[in-house]
Order: C-alpha cells, then structure tokens, then sequence
DNA sequence: ATTACTACCTGACAGC
DNA sequence: TGCTGTCAGGTAGTAA
C-alpha cells in the first residue's frame, strides 16, 4: 500500500503521537519481520519520526528504527492485536501495531540514517531531475527504481505519467526540456494533493487511527481500464510493464 | 555498473 | 461449494 504520499500521513501522525516518548520494548510476533535483535530494545526514547521515500523512521538512542510496510503493511496506534499483528512497539502511554498480511514489510534496527536510495521527489531540482533521467530504460521502470528517485510506487507513477501526458514506456533519455519540467511539476502537484488527502485506499492502507485515506476518489488514470479518459473520452487501457500493471490514456500519452 | 526478472506471502475475486 | 487461475500498492536477490 504505502507509497510516499501513505507514509508521510503515518509519519506525520506518528511525530505528534511519539517523538519525545519512550519505546519501552518491542514484541517481536512473526520472524519475517526481522533478523535484528529488535526485543533487546529497551527504554528508548524516540527522538522524531520522519518518512524516508516510502519507509517511516523512528530516531532512538541507538539508532534509527527502519520501518518497511511492503504491500499490506499498517501501522495503528492502541489498536488490538490481530491475525496479522506481527510486532508491536510498547510505548509509555500506549502501543503501536505493525499489521501485515502478505508479510514483504519489516522492521530493522540501524546505528545510521539510511541513504542509500536517490532523492525525494519533493525535495529535487531540475537537475536531479535531469541526472535521474539519464537512463537506458523506459520512463515508468525508471520513476520506480528507488536507487533513482524514492517514494514512487505503482499508484502515483501512473497517475503522475497521465497528468503530464507522457507514455510509460517513452524512453527516459529521450524526454525533452519541456516534458521534464511537466513531469516535475505533475509529481510534486499529486504528491502534495494526495498528502494533503491522507494517502489511497485502494484495499489495505489505513491511517495510525484506522481511517481510509481519500485520495483514491482523485485517481484519474489507476486502474480504470475500459473506463473514458477524463480528459480525452479515450478508453482508458491496462498494459503490463515492468510486471506491473500500467494503465494510460492511448490518445494523452502517446509515444 | 546497470538492467531485468523471479520469488517472497496471503487474500480477494472471477469463472468453471 | 470448491477448485483453479489471476491479480495485488514493494523490493531482495540473482542473472545477464
């Protein structure tokens, strides 16, 4: 579920609920969660909590607690404990559960701050762009490979290409001046909107209270296969790239 | 070094 | 009802 738009919602709710409080210990419920030795984690105070393209970071004494939600991962303050509860952070005034289904998420322990995936979309240039586009590959695989740019994900990727008129499949060097501005422009323009609507739900993702995003509600272009573009009347199509289903608009994102 | 593809899990849903 | 196949928001690990 979570893209960069899910996990700055967590992380902003997160900040308000926890920094500044102590992590008395973590329960650690599944194995696949972690090789770390997470339950010698002992009275931590939680410095801040920050998102890092699509991870939410805990800053403690020791390090930085790296929290990946994968694809059905979800963070809930005080919520009780479910089948998929597979760890949970013990606070002094309450609880965090880390619930997963498909169990791709995980939680690791680092003495440093990660920095090892490329900018965040939010905080580029044009030149970071620019240099992350020089790439012998299609746009769309490009805008997903995290050591290029983080925090972009399925949902996003094909709604930003849409919004800026630009094939999944263009080549990403082959972009000129013009497209590349647009496409910045439409990333940080449906970035910031979807934040700003708490994230998609397109099944899983749940805010830290339990509540849908809204976002969806805006989704012009994912999957809505067959359906008219809202721009053009073209019907919308389903391709497969980056073994990824990819939807766009045949007629506004030509190749 | 860069790019491409499989595998990791579980559940929802469609079709027979 | 129950089986089978397809799809799903991510990303390690491995192969070319």
């Amino acid at each position: 579920m979570p893209e960069l738009p899910e996990a700055e919602t967590l992380a902003r709710q997160l900040q308000n609920l926890i920094a500044g409080r102590s992590l008395r210990q973590i329960t650690v419920l599944s194995q696949r969660v972690t090789r770390d030795p997470l339950a010698q984690v002992r009275q931590q105070r939680v410095d801040r909590v920050q998102r890092y393209g699509k991870w939410v970071l805990l800053q403690v004494d020791v390090g930085w607690l790296v929290i990946r939600l994968g694809m059905t991962g979800t963070l809930r303050w005080c919520a009780p404990q479910g089948p998929y509860t597979r760890a949970i952070l013990h606070f002094e005034h309450g609880w965090l559960c880390f619930n997963d289904i498909r169990q791709f998420g995980s939680i690791t322990l680092r003495p440093q701050l990660p920095n090892e995936l490329g900018p965040d979309p939010l905080e580029m240039d044009h030149r970071d762009w620019c240099s992350m586009l020089r790439s012998n590959r299609a746009l769309k695989p490009a805008l997903l490979d995290q050591r290029k740019l983080r925090g972009l994900g399925n949902i996003y990727t094909d709604e930003i290409l849409f919004a800026a008129g630009l094939h999944p499949l263009v080549e990403a060097t082959r972009l000129g001046e013009p497209q590349i501005e647009r496409l910045e422009r439409c990333t940080v323009e449906i970035l910031e909107r979807a934040i700003e609507l708490g994230g998609s739900s397109i099944s899983d993702f749940v805010d830290v209270y339990g509540r849908p995003g809204r976002y969806q509600f805006e989704h012009r272009i994912f999957r809505r296969a067959g359906e008219p573009c809202s721009r053009c009347g073209e019907r919308i199509q389903r391709i497969v790239v980056a073994q990824r289903g990819t939807y766009y608009c045949p007629a506004c994102q030509r190749l």
